[in-house]
DNA sequence: AAGCAGTGCAACCGCGAAGCC
DNA sequence: CGGCTTCGCGGTTGCACTGCT
């Protein structure tokens, strides 16, 4: 059995007051990040070093944009999503001043919901073929080239391996037809990689996005979104 | 005005990866 | 190389707020 990170009596829990947040900025300001397991004993919090790290990285950072999500932003997600899958953190790496928790929330409050209204499924981003289509939308023939649905979508998240999710997005590209559409998926900028190679792992997490992804060009989900 | 349901978001939990010894 | 510790991520929960009846 594994030990509960936080065992201690007095711990504290839930919501941070402001003294609380003013120790973590003021010891972070002087310190600098890291180190989060000493961190609330050498700021004088009662809390998890744990807790501390995802109050400061969601919360407290100054780079934080903070407010809605602008079109553009929302684009972007569904466009990484369908590339990524749940990967959060490298999604909200590509959306400056957003956090992975805050991309998660709005996925899930937002965009999730538009999308199932729509009938596309969040999870592969393909149609539905149940689920009511939105009328006076051209349906993109790209989610469904291969005219088959997707039939794995209770597949639990945590078994994905780094890049099942991935090759689930990229899965729709083997399915196609050639020149059944003009989407590019490869993610590497320099050279289009004939393969069907969707993300390139760049050392840790780092990944590169062709630059149809960031360009804001039509997207076979938007398609159906807008 | 009160009760209820739906929604949004902050925070927690558990797991796996990475780093260290 | 293996065990332990720490960190980071994604899923989930719980509560406050809002809108509807």
């Amino acid at each position: 059995m594994r030990k509960p990170c936080c065992d201690k009596q007095d711990m504290n829990k839930g919501a941070w007051t402001k003294q609380e947040d003013e120790k973590l900025m003021d010891y972070i300001r002087t310190h600098g990040e890291g180190c989060w397991r000493t961190l609330p004993k050498a700021a004088g919090l009662h809390r998890c070093g744990k807790s501390c790290r995802l109050r400061w990285i969601n919360y407290l950072r100054p780079d934080i944009k903070r407010g809605n999500f602008a079109q553009d932003e929302e684009d972007l997600i569904i466009k990484l999503h369908a590339l990524l899958g749940n990967r959060w953190s490298l999604i909200a790496g590509r959306l400056p001043g957003r956090t992975d928790n805050e991309v998660k929330n709005y996925w899930n409050s937002h965009i999730r919901r538009k999308l199932i209204s729509m009938g596309i499924d969040p999870n592969n981003h393909r149609l539905n073929q149940i689920t009511p289509r939105p009328q006076n939308q051209s349906i993109s023939p790209v989610l469904t080239s291969s005219g088959s649905m997707n039939k794995d979508t209770s597949k639990p998240t945590k078994n994905f391996g780094d890049n099942d999710r991935i090759s689930d997005a990229a899965s729709c590209l083997e399915d196609e037809k050639p020149g059944s559409h003009d989407l590019n998926l490869d993610l590497t900028i320099a050279i289009p990689s004939p393969s069907p190679l969707i993300v390139e792992k760049k050392g840790q997490n780092e990944l590169k996005l062709t630059e149809e992804v960031e360009s804001g060009r039509p997207f076979p989900t938007l398609h159906l979104f807008r």
